[in-house]
DNA sequence: AAATTGATGTGAAACGATTCACAAAAAACA
DNA sequence: TGTTTTTTGTGAATCGTTTCACATCAATTT
């Protein structure tokens, strides 16, 4: 369920791209080629979302797109806060993508007045007003981008005032009630893990070549 | 096997917290309780990479760390190269949390010869000499934080030149040959699915409320 | 209008990951 | 030294996800 979420984004994107190309209609089986799945699994994740196409028809993109729409955002527009503006957050903050999808950083925040100086459109707020600017903008959901040390802190916060949805980038897990939603984006874990897929994999041809060398010599 | 990859790097994560702390022997519910799995789990995932403690005895931290830090870094220093100095680019060329984890970024690339002037530590060259670099520093991974439209044409590139490894911050699905890996962050997704999952949960709370009223109607 | 073709939608089968259950071993204790 | 306790390690069972196989339907052809 949480892997056909991520695939209906994937798709998503393909549709869009599709739909700017012109054209209008789609079969399971171009998506899935599109997307590096099967035409099967495309199908499954429809049915899981309760998105039907037309037999033999295949889907209208527009359609697709308008029911993935309507799945993801229930009400129009997402109000999000921004904690911490070092350097990941002041790049998220101006981040284009996420104004795109109807998702609005409101506000930032800092504790650093240095930091509650930078003027680039959205405003940078002391952690003292954090109350008052989620209350007024009715955010749900937060990213944090602030350092492991306070996270769990800056967390806490945040759930006391409403937040049900965080977005964490600080390499921590973060303990809240169950309620509560987290997202957790580790830079590194991602950058290691590749390392870690690449020397298995240049181990794995390393004794792939043995092998060949070893026929060889067979004969 | 994906899954508990990531799992190992979070039982990593608690390790070295618990270390810090004084503590020099864990036990699987230890660290269970720690990362939110089951004892099981923890069990079965150093299972899976051959990781032993000692019956009764639970883990030895520094057994334990030792024996990640071989499974991951087979080579002590991993150079790594970041094309793309926009906003995330640069936030990623400051993440201080790469070099601690033994992943240098040696330098980073931008095809705007402005950026190439930054001076933070990294030198930033143009793309001309992205061959040149790979090479010299035997890099095996690239940092993909290039606007959509380029990121394809900029992966290519990389593979051509030996890159087996991309962390690709691009919302787009990278066509590359089977041999090279690919990790997406996908900003957007990750924030959107938050959003789902609490509109969700907002919505299905909202039909137990619901049921309350129901309930509190037939008394 | 009947037959054929080509797509969807979905139960069933296969596969993979998690949890269970317990044997084995080591420490603690008697 | 023998018994009890406690924790690991892993085969077996369960649970969830993906793939398969095919009935179903709609468009197209004859």
């Amino acid at each position: 369920m949480k892997n056909s979420l991520k695939r209906i984004f994937l798709y998503r994107a393909c549709l869009v791209r599709l739909k700017l190309m012109g054209v209008e209609k789609v079969f399971s089986l171009t998506l899935a080629n599109e997307t590096g799945v099967t035409p099967d699994q495309v199908r499954k994740d429809f049915s899981e979302f309760n998105i039907r196409g037309n037999k033999r028809g295949g889907y209208y993109i527009n359609d697709l797109l308008e029911k993935m729409e309507k799945l993801f955002h229930a009400n129009k527009d997402n109000n999000i806060v921004l904690i911490g503006m070092g350097n990941m957050g002041l790049a998220l903050s101006k981040y284009s993508k996420f104004v795109q999808r109807n998702m609005n950083i409101v506000a930032t925040f800092d504790i650093d007045p240095f930091k509650q100086k930078i003027r680039s459109g959205i405003p940078v707020y002391s952690m003292s007003r954090l109350q008052e600017i989620i209350d007024r903008f009715r955010v749900k959901v937060a990213i944090l981008a602030v350092p492991e040390i306070s996270a769990q802190e800056v967390a806490d916060e945040l759930t006391r005032y409403g937040i049900t949805g965080i977005v964490n980038f600080a390499p921590v897990l973060l303990k809240v009630t169950q309620e509560v939603i987290i997202n957790n984006v580790n830079l590194c874990d991602e950058l290691e893990s590749v390392i870690y897929y690449v020397h298995k994999q240049m181990n794995a041809n390393g004794s792939k070549n043995l092998e060949l060398l070893y026929k060889d010599m067979k004969y």
